[in-house]
RNA sequence: GCCCGAGUGGCGGAAAUGGUAUACGCGUUCGACUUAAAAUCGAAUGGAGAAAUCCAUAUGGGUUCAAGUCCCAUCUCGGGCACCA
């Protein structure tokens, strides 16, 4: 008997399925079609990590499933390659970062295959690919055109050590999500994408995802929707009203003073001159201050404006300050404090020692107008960076922006030598001189008619974000040179009915939904939410439980897992069985070796002609009742508790012997979690893959065992037929006669309870 | 501080709906095969006890014939948000 040698069997299959393109997908009409993606990978210099597998493995576990299923399933691939990792790699080796790209991309495709997994091959996309961000560029154009692309002026994060702005999404702890340096607000005009006009849609329709419950919390405390009201304050001395935004209206009586943002527009008009030097100090010391200075400095700390408002309630005469605890973003930077109620607004009013008042609640419709304020702000996109993709815009002379034409797309990253941004805080791009001077077509708003004049192209570019925003649709027709998606094709494959990820929770999973909801209003998507169902899986840490790093030392390569010797059925399988796929889990080399002694169990069981039996009533008991556990497993992800059922039923069959029929199934369940292992037995067997089916009738034994307890407590075990089963009170006789149970029940039985689903009866003594 | 999760053997973890706690795997121990080792196969394995039995699902209460599961407190760990008016 041949033995089992991973390495030469996967070989052999993979050889085949790309030989065959064996995962191809086309649409067939009528036939029902499932669609799974894994969030697209970084391909890093690296290549991939375990964390990368767990990932890859959820998703084409489903995939196999499906298909076996008979199901028209299409699993596309593809790299999320615009970033920073290649740009600074560019600029320290002065190497492009489109090469090292490309590299990268090689080693990622290749170590995927050697995972055997079932991906459409023809459906592989590349964001930093000409023929891709060609159609970034077009969906940014459509978002212009609308208004929901636009620029603005103001404080904006910064980070000094990658010389970028930065979304709020990517600036964790006031620190950058990149690089770690701490972030630094900064005046400056840039791109934004008016994400907050679907704020509502985007909060509603989460209660109809089917996402895991944390990830829906995470999007709702992002979007933030406050409901409450806007109110005006008059000004002493004829200065401009002050508008607050507040939650409690109904708290007006108490409200003895305000206080705006240092940041807060025209303030300058509503100072006393005599305070004029102080506010302008405290205002210069709070741009100053880092976010992570605020953030752990919670002391009140503010000045008098020299200005007094008029409390429109009570009519009273209440002192303005400026303070930094309230936010310039945030509603309209301005709030009234009611430090009774409020407990920021009773830290400020004790230490400036203003008037705390207990003042009762009125109509809070009374003063205010009803306002709707949200957490989250407009996105911004536009980053002083390389490799990214470039803003499809021009400048004209005057500094107004124009959109390149749409024949004249894609925008092509210019070549240079040196990839650094230089100090006036342009990208790189600035730097191809012939690059940056373009003619675009102008209509003359008088005559109508149009000219060509020259203008200076935008350097910066789009966040990567951008770019993952639409490329699930791309998958439907990733070779379209007509359109970014072809609408017969996506409104048979989408939206994706499984989508696996570990990131992401609130920045690309928000903003593929904006853009979804943004694309269906302008008639380009048949569908308002882009994803189904979502499943978002756990990290895998180090064996010592820390997370996995270079520094540490601690990192498990799969590729050595599968180069061992161990294969990538091992590999895959394992990953599987290390725990429930959405908890974080540690790598333990050692139970790695079981998952292979499982497998090998399974060789042997196959290729060893003596296991053969005939089927009787038992072996088709355990059979059918172990399709049913994994069919159900693999439904409800619980893809750790079907790989234990495959192995218990291995463990059977090797006590009982197997049949024909016994391995078929083994084989054909095994398929999504080791797929060359399986093909091999499968071929052996001279079977098709198709999904087996459990049959209720035949996962009944004829006897049964009953389950006695005595006030809850186990006592006995008693073998039954089945009939009696229906019968009550001789099932009760049985188990109050049993010795075993005899001498707990000598004092007198005050009731019994029988459960017939759970073949269990209770005696209370 | 607020909002989510989660605490079960030596370890990773099982146990939809309250109903046989500890499936499966690792580790450990013993046995078979072998000159020997590895591999493989078989057996045992929550704790205490000679046994009957008793005690065990973070801790303390409660509901119930019956609680890992439900309710109320408390503790610990992980994640998210963090002056959002």
């Amino acid at each position: 008997m041949d033995r089992y040698r991973p390495l030469k069997i996967e070989q052999k299959w993979q050889k085949k399925w790309e030989k065959e393109e064996a995962f191809k997908a086309t649409e067939v009409e009528g036939k029902p079609k499932v669609m799974l993606a894994e969030m697209f990978p970084y391909p890093s210099g690296a290549g991939l990590h375990v964390g990368h597998v767990r990932n890859f493995t959820i998703v084409d576990v489903l995939t196999r499933f499906f298909r076996q299923q008979g199901l028209n399933v299409m699993r596309p691939f593809g790299y999320d390659t615009f970033g920073l990792p290649a740009e600074n790699y560019a600029i320290k080796t002065g190497t492009a970062p489109q090469d090292i790209t490309a590299v990268n991309i090689a080693n990622f495709r290749k170590q995927a295959k050697k995972l055997g997994y079932a991906i459409d091959w023809s459906r592989e996309i590349n964001t930093s690919d000409p023929e891709y961000y060609r159609w970034t560029q077009w969906c940014f154009l459509q978002l212009f055109k609308k208004g929901l692309a636009y620029q603005k002026e103001s404080y904006q994060w910064w980070c000094p050590e990658d010389q970028t702005v930065l979304a709020n999404e990517q600036v964790e702890n006031g620190k950058c999500w990149r690089c770690g340096h701490e972030v630094e607000k900064k005046k400056m005009k840039q791109w934004f994408f008016k994400i907050t006009e679907y704020a509502d849609e985007l909060l509603d329709e989460i209660d109809n995802l089917e996402w895991p419950e944390k990830i829906k919390v995470m999007q709702k405390n992002w979007i933030g929707r406050s409901v409450g009201a806007e109110i005006d304050f008059e000004v002493e001395g004829g200065s401009p009203k002050i508008r607050v935004f507040t939650t409690r209206a109904d708290t007006i009586l108490g409200a003895t003073f305000l206080v705006l943002a240092p940041e807060y527009a025209g303030l300058q008009h509503i100072v006393s001159d005599d305070c004029k030097e102080a506010v302008e100090k405290y205002k210069a010391d709070a741009l100053k201050k880092s976010e992570i200075e605020r953030q752990e400095n919670k002391e009140k700390t503010g000045v008098f404006t020299g200005a007094y408002a008029i409390n429109p309630a009570t009519k009273e005469r209440i002192p303005i300050y400026v303070a930094d605890y309230v936010l310039a973003g945030y509603g309209t930077g301005a709030i009234m404090a009611v430090p009774a109620y409020d407990e920021r607004d009773r830290e400020f009013a004790e230490k400036f020692d203003l008037p705390i008042v207990e003042a009762e609640l009125i109509d809070k419709d009374a003063y205010g107008t009803p306002k709707i304020t949200y957490r989250m702000r407009d996105w911004l996109i536009s980053r002083q960076r390389y490799w990214g993709c470039p803003i499809p815009i021009a400048y004209d002379k005057d500094g107004n922006p124009h959109p390149i034409p749409e024949d004249q797309l894609p925008v092509m990253l210019p070549e240079v030598k040196d990839y650094k941004p230089d100090k006036t805080g342009r990208s790189a791009l600035a730097k191809a001189k012939d690059w940056l001077t373009v003619e675009i077509p102008v209509k003359d708003p008088k005559t109508g008619k149009t000219h060509m004049e020259k203008m200076t192209r935008e350097t910066d570019t789009l966040d990567g974000y951008a770019c993952s925003s639409w490329y699930l649709w791309r998958y439907a027709s990733p070779h379209d040179d007509k359109a970014a998606w072809d609408e017969k094709a996506i409104s048979y494959w989408e939206p994706v009915d499984y989508y696996c990820g570990g990131d992401h929770a609130v920045a690309h999973l928000l903003y593929v939904r904006f853009w979804c909801k943004f694309f269906a209003d302008e008639g380009f998507l048949p569908f308002r939410e882009p994803i189904k169902r979502l499943l978002y899986n756990g990290y895998i840490n180090a064996p010592d439980g820390k997370k996995m790093s270079k520094s540490k030392g601690n990192v498990i390569d799969p590729l050595d897992v599968i180069d061992d010797g161990y294969g990538a059925d091992t590999l895959r399988t394992y990953e599987m069985f290390i725990g429930p796929y959405d908890m974080d889990a540690a790598w333990d080399t050692r139970s790695v070796g079981g998952v292979y002694r499982f497998l090998n169990r399974c060789y042997n069981l196959c290729f060893d002609a003596k296991a053969i039996r005939v089927d009787d009533d038992k072996n088709v008991v355990v059979r059918n009742k172990t399709i049913k556990k994994v069919t159900e497993d693999i439904h409800r992800y619980n893809f750790n508790t079907a790989v234990a059922a495959l192995m218990e039923y291995v463990n059977e069959l090797y006590k009982n012997g197997a049949s024909n029929e016994d391995l078929k199934v083994l084989a054909k369940l095994l398929k999504p979690f080791a797929p060359h292992l399986a093909s091999e037995m499968l071929e052996k067997l001279d079977s098709d893959e198709e999904w087996p089916r459990w049959e209720e009738k035949y996962l009944v034994a004829d006897t049964l065992e009953l389950v006695v307890q005595v006030n809850g407590k186990l006592r006995a075990k008693l073998d039954i037929s089945v009939d009696d089963l229906e019968d009550e009170e001789k099932i009760i006789e049985m188990a109050k006669t049993d010795s075993r149970v005899q001498k707990y029940v000598k004092g007198g039985i005050k009731k019994t309870i029988f459960v017939k689903k759970n073949r269990l009866v209770n005696i209370v003594v």
